[in-house]
DNA sequence: GAGCACTGC
């Protein structure tokens, strides 16, 4: 490893660790930074006295380059050095050099806010802005006061604006180190066009029918456009004369494709990773056909792990779908934004090639090369597609590019070891680029909702913690703060004073958004814990288990729907319920599944979600259950009479909820989310949502989340009684955000406490028997009459 | 009556 840049590095990167608590390492691609920093340190003895912790954005990043330095260590994983990820710790005792995600980092500082057992904490790839790095970073600058003798802290990352990071440690030092590149050819448009499916496949065709063989890889933002440059490359590559240019195979790859293999659950371990991964030469992966062009038309699916062999093109229309969230009215959306200056195309490091090369010389994988963005390729391209429950699509915002052919039938031909400067054709001129792209990507943090990252600053007791003034290396708008404070109020994890609750500290231990926490220590309350268990973990998964959307020319077949339950029209929560029971009683079966058109990778997560969580919840559990029991028996319930048997898991769905209940319009069935700014919202048409024999749906329901596409809508829905919103209302009442965020006033207590009073009225009001559907419409007319007046 | 990029605990 001595020809890697970093090394070169070394003396200067230990003097000037050994002379500051926390550097800034700018590691170019190909310097080898993520391999490299842990090793130097662990040979000048920095793990004698603790472990040195290097964190990753992702799961992928943090097996794949543990492995490749635990090679290189000439130790086996789990010893010397390891990795932890969730689901799958493999440290021992011996581990020096411990490569974990930033989100497991987190948990482990939740129940140890010192990080003792660390002697050096690398945060790399900082410059991605995950929600967790950035956290972490906030974490790490009070940490270090505490620690100043005993811990070093570097944060490497190709592009970050060193000077920035630097200002935020009062003024560290900032080591650059080169790195070694891969000639590209970068080619931009004098006119960025009107329509950039059409720019592309001008471009592919163009490139189809002039230039050398290659793969062509184009990057568009969502799948609706995949499909339709598919379909019109397919027919214009038809109508090119024959015998004129080689073969065309046309590939779409974005996450809504089903996987191309489906794996035994039970043996979804560790190993088994690296098993998958020899079964996936499929589609993309596998190489084409001699004299044969292949089109990959993807989204930015591989950023960082999905890697393409043969790619020589490039082309890049330079937008992205984002998604973002808005405080105001509690929506996130999808959108189309333009990509930002570090998230163009650089190729992947030289240094890097030459590792993989070594590492896969004589294994059966297709050898990748990839070239990307900013992030990272250099240290990961190696690991490519492991990932636990299948391959992950992933987005490659950066570029694949191969410049050497080394998959044995290309190398029979004679061609191995030929290089070629890829080409990368952007669609969009390079003044736009340089005056209209922004620098970096918006943080996540200023992009999402940020109840659950507020609770679980609330629950570290850091003194003088002031939420609204934590030290942020980029900071939340204010009313993201103040929303996510709401938030947590309306779900008993603070009280009106903003402090933290019981209840809120427990919610921090599980690794859930709030309201599906809260909904789990409501359920453990109610006697449901098993089915919200259940529930809940359907949820974090909800994404990837759907059936795929068809083609288009499949859509009739859709509409005869899987003979799945339809949650006795109580909602989508009860339905995803029924799905994970009735799996159940097949015993996992995967025929199932696939019978049923559900993605077998996911059902598999939820099952490895409800064993984390069951094991979690234990601890609070009433004393009655055994996590193993609530693993085993998701079907407590032998009665089966309908709805009734629900009433306490909906119940337990609302309190968990609370900050995300709407009510019906009088007239129809328009709904309206309450404690955000108003908006009608539909229930999504994918719902199994019932409406009575008048047509009209539940007067109040909870949703799981309001996305904002052709319209608002609330996804995952489920029927609630109005007697349990009664409680939410009045609660939304007296909400007092100034109050909640840590401030007081005269005034505020006045308000406060006529307030109070009116809620105990409020409360005996509602609880005696006798009129009470018109008290609760009194004031829940109340409650939009002073919502309308601010 | 619609259609959603990607991670992570």
């Amino acid at each position: 490893m001595g020809d890697l840049p970093i090394v070169r590095f070394e003396e200067k990167i230990v003097e000037t660790v050994e002379q500051n608590p926390v550097v800034v390492v700018i590691g170019e691609t190909g310097s080898g930074k993520s391999t490299q920093l842990p090793q130097i340190l662990y040979r000048r003895g920095y793990a004698q006295s603790g472990i040195i912790a290097v964190t990753q954005p992702r799961r992928v990043a943090a097996v794949s380059v543990s492995r490749r330095v635990a090679q290189e260590q000439n130790v086996q994983i789990g010893e010397e050095v390891g990795y932890a990820i969730r689901f799958e710790d493999r440290t021992s005792e011996k581990t020096r050099i411990k490569y974990l995600t930033d989100g497991v980092l987190l948990r482990e500082s939740l129940f140890n806010p010192e990080l003792n057992q660390y002697s050096v904490i690398i945060l790399d790839e900082a410059h991605e802005r995950s929600l967790n790095t950035d956290i972490l970073l906030g974490l790490m600058k009070r940490l270090i006061k505490w620690r100043h003798s005993n811990l070093k802290v570097l944060i490497t990352s190709a592009t970050l604006d060193g000077g920035k990071v630097s200002r935020f440690f009062s003024d560290c030092p900032v080591l650059t180190v080169p790195g070694e590149l891969f000639p590209v050819e970068i080619v931009h448009i004098s006119e960025r066009p009107k329509n950039y499916v059409e720019a592309s496949l001008k471009k592919a065709i163009d490139i189809h029918v002039r230039e050398p063989e290659g793969d062509i890889l184009i990057f568009l933002t969502g799948q609706d456009d995949i499909e339709k440059l598919v379909l019109k490359l397919e027919e214009k590559v038809q109508s090119l004369e024959e015998g004129s240019c080689m073969d065309a195979l046309i590939l779409p790859l974005h996450g809504s494709l089903p996987p191309e293999m489906q794996a035994n659950p039970s043996e979804c371990t560790g190993d088994f990773i690296y098993k998958l991964s020899v079964l996936l030469k499929v589609r993309v992966f596998s190489p084409p056909p001699p004299n044969c062009r292949r089109f990959i038309v993807s989204t930015n699916i591989a950023e960082t792990s999905l890697t393409v062999d043969g790619v020589v093109y490039v082309i890049d229309p330079g937008y992205v779908k984002q998604r973002q969230y808005n405080p105001a009215t509690g929506m996130y959306s999808l959108e189309v934004v333009q990509i930002s200056k570090c998230k163009v195309a650089l190729p992947v490091g030289k240094s890097s090639f030459l590792r993989m090369k070594r590492y896969f010389w004589g294994k059966s994988f297709p050898l990748v090369l990839r070239w990307s963005s900013s992030s990272k390729v250099d240290d990961f391209a190696v690991n490519t597609i492991f990932t636990p429950y299948g391959f992950s699509h992933r987005t490659l915002f950066g570029y694949l590019i191969d410049y050497f052919v080394l998959s044995a039938g290309k190398a029979a031909a004679g061609r191995a070891g030929r290089t070629r400067p890829g080409k990368c054709y952007r669609l969009y001129p390079s003044m736009v680029y340089r005056d209209d792209f922004l620098d970096a990507t918006v943080p996540e943090i200023q992009r999402s909702s940020l109840a659950g990252t507020v609770l679980y600053l609330k629950s570290l007791d850091l003194a003088d913690m002031d939420i609204l003034k934590f030290d942020f290396l980029d900071s939340p708008s204010i009313e993201s703060l103040e929303d996510a404070l709401k938030q947590l109020y309306l779900v008993d994890a603070i009280d009106e004073n903003g402090s933290i609750t019981s209840i809120g500290r427990k919610m921090a231990e599980l690794p859930l958004e709030p309201s599906l926490s809260r909904t789990l220590l409501e359920a453990n309350e109610l006697d449901c814990l098993s089915q919200a268990l259940t529930v809940v973990s359907m949820l974090s998964a909800e994404t990837t288990l759907l059936p795929a959307p068809g083609k288009r020319s499949e859509k009739k077949r859709k509409h005869t729907p899987p003979d799945l339950p339809d949650g006795f029209g109580l909602g989508d929560h009860i339905q995803l319920l029924q799905i994970y029971e009735q799996w159940y009683q097949t015993d996992y079966s995967i025929d199932w599944c696939k019978e049923n058109n559900l993605q077998v990778r996911g059902m598999v997560f939820v099952r490895s979600v409800r064993k984390q969580l069951s094991q979690i919840m234990q601890k609070f559990s009433k004393g009655y259950s055994f996590w193993l029991w609530l693993i085993r028996c998701p079907n407590k319930q032998k009665r089966r009479d309908g709805q009734q048997e629900y009433r306490n898991l909906r119940k337990a769905l609302c309190i968990g909820y609370a900050n995300q209940l709407a009510e019906r319009m009088i007239r129809h069935n328009g709904y309206r989310p309450l404690g955000f700014k108003s908006e009608l919202v539909q229930v999504h048409p994918s719902s199994v949502l019932k409406s009575d024999e008048d047509g009209m749906l539940p007067n109040y329901v909870v949703y799981h989340e309001l996305i904002v596409t052709s319209r608002p809508f609330m996804r995952n829905v489920c029927a609630v009684d109005m007697r349990w919103a009664a409680p939410i209302l009045v609660k939304l009442e007296k909400l007092n955000v100034f109050k909640l965020s840590g401030g007081t006033s005269e005034r505020d207590k006045q308000i406060q406490e006529v307030t109070s009073t009116m809620e105990k009225k409020e409360i005996a009001a509602i609880q005696s028997p006798e009129d009470r559907d018109s008290r609760i419409q009194a004031a829940r007319e109340r409650f939009l009459a002073r919502k309308s007046q601010k």
